[in-house]
DNA sequence: AGATTAAGCGCACGATCGTACGTTATGCAA
DNA sequence: TTGCATAACGTACGATCGTGCGCTTAATCT
């Protein structure tokens, strides 16, 4: 079918477009994403593909967003209603290890893949990713900071050396189940955190 | 020059081109690698580099190989000597982090670059990854037990779950320092370690 | 000295990359 | 009903990808 004029039917395939680019660069990485291969995926022309996003910077742009809205609404939101300090922050790790581990990507958790993949280069993508995973870091401090004026977590808690911890572990979830094909890679993770932020392990 | 048959100095264009390829790696990533910037960069022909390896997969694999056998210098030789067990494994730590937070590559840690790249894909040079990979993991299970049987580790030491801590650290120093600008992330990460290992802070 | 080997070059190939152009077909507003 | 905006198409472009082939040239061996 040639030219349907429906602003909803051309959003829906935009989404889908963006769904076949996430999918696929969670295996093989977002430069391996293609014009070509992915109108092959989702059954259309290149020019099909190409002409909704103009350029092929912005189809890569709205991917990481769309991995990013994914992850705030599989973690944050979940955790929101927590109340802050220690107690949100222990709801988040546990769900944030829990995403990492099945973060419905076919190539493991893209947001990790992106940020290793563009940590050391320039670019609109880079600024994009920068953007995300602060915005999560600040999340984070808050409620680092939040639980040691409770008298949750002691004075001295290096905050800064936290959540580099806690972004370590959850960074890592995804390669050792990929990798070693570690089935406990979450447990670990979540367990290292406990660590990490210095509460007793426990069970869970 | 054209035909130097000299095989002592085909060895060094060879090496020349495999670090021109690690270099170039650590920056964009493996599959941005290709023929004709890598013999830009050398000043050689495209036929000329290819003519070195074959194929391009050799080369990858090569890359791969020069990085692992870097890190063995850099951290294993380094620690070999001390006595088995805890002292070995936070020499070990040392060293390690040292070494992620300056690889001697311009775009940062190589290895855990190419460990998000590969993890999920396919291939050779997945397979090479994880041999080298599993290398290290066995020599970081062979101190953690001898850890735990000298005493100086508690019996219920999950040591699978450590190594994997051990490792999440290690690899989140790159990304750190290249994405945030954290120049205090090897301190962040060693302090995370002893803390997963579960042996008390000290500043070093 | 002559023969052999191999490093590196130049060139060409088929494929695929991202993008631009003009065309066709459709839905919506006037 | 007519006209306009636009989704999607087909085609083509210049670049670049990895690789193969034949040649030149220099080092090594007999």
């Amino acid at each position: 079918m040639a030219g349907r004029a429906s602003a909803q039917a051309a959003l829906e395939t935009r989404r889908s477009v963006v769904k076949a680019a996430a999918d696929l660069a969670s295996v093989e990485g977002l430069d391996s994403v293609t014009i070509g291969r992915l109108a092959e995926i989702v059954q259309m022309s290149k020019s099909g593909v190409i002409g909704q996003f103009r350029t092929k910077e912005t189809l890569q742009l709205e991917t990481v967003g769309l991995v990013f809205s994914d992850f705030r609404t599989r973690v944050w939101e979940t955790v929101k209603r927590f109340p802050r300090g220690l107690p949100r922050l222990l709801a988040a790790c546990d769900a944030w290890t829990e995403y990492a581990a099945d973060p419905g990507y076919p190539g493991g958790c893209l947001m990790t893949q992106v940020t290793y993949d563009y940590d050391g280069r320039d670019g609109a993508v880079h600024e994009r990713l920068l953007e995300g995973r602060n915005q999560w870091r600040e999340t984070l401090r808050a409620d680092l900071t939040a639980a040691v004026e409770t008298g949750d977590l002691p004075e001295d808690t290096d905050i800064e050396s936290v959540v580099f911890g806690l972004e370590s572990l959850a960074s890592f979830i995804s390669p050792a189940r990929l990798l070693h094909g570690d089935t406990r890679a979450a447990d670990h993770a979540y367990r290292g955190m406990r660590r990490i932020i210095g509460v007793p392990e426990e069970v869970r």
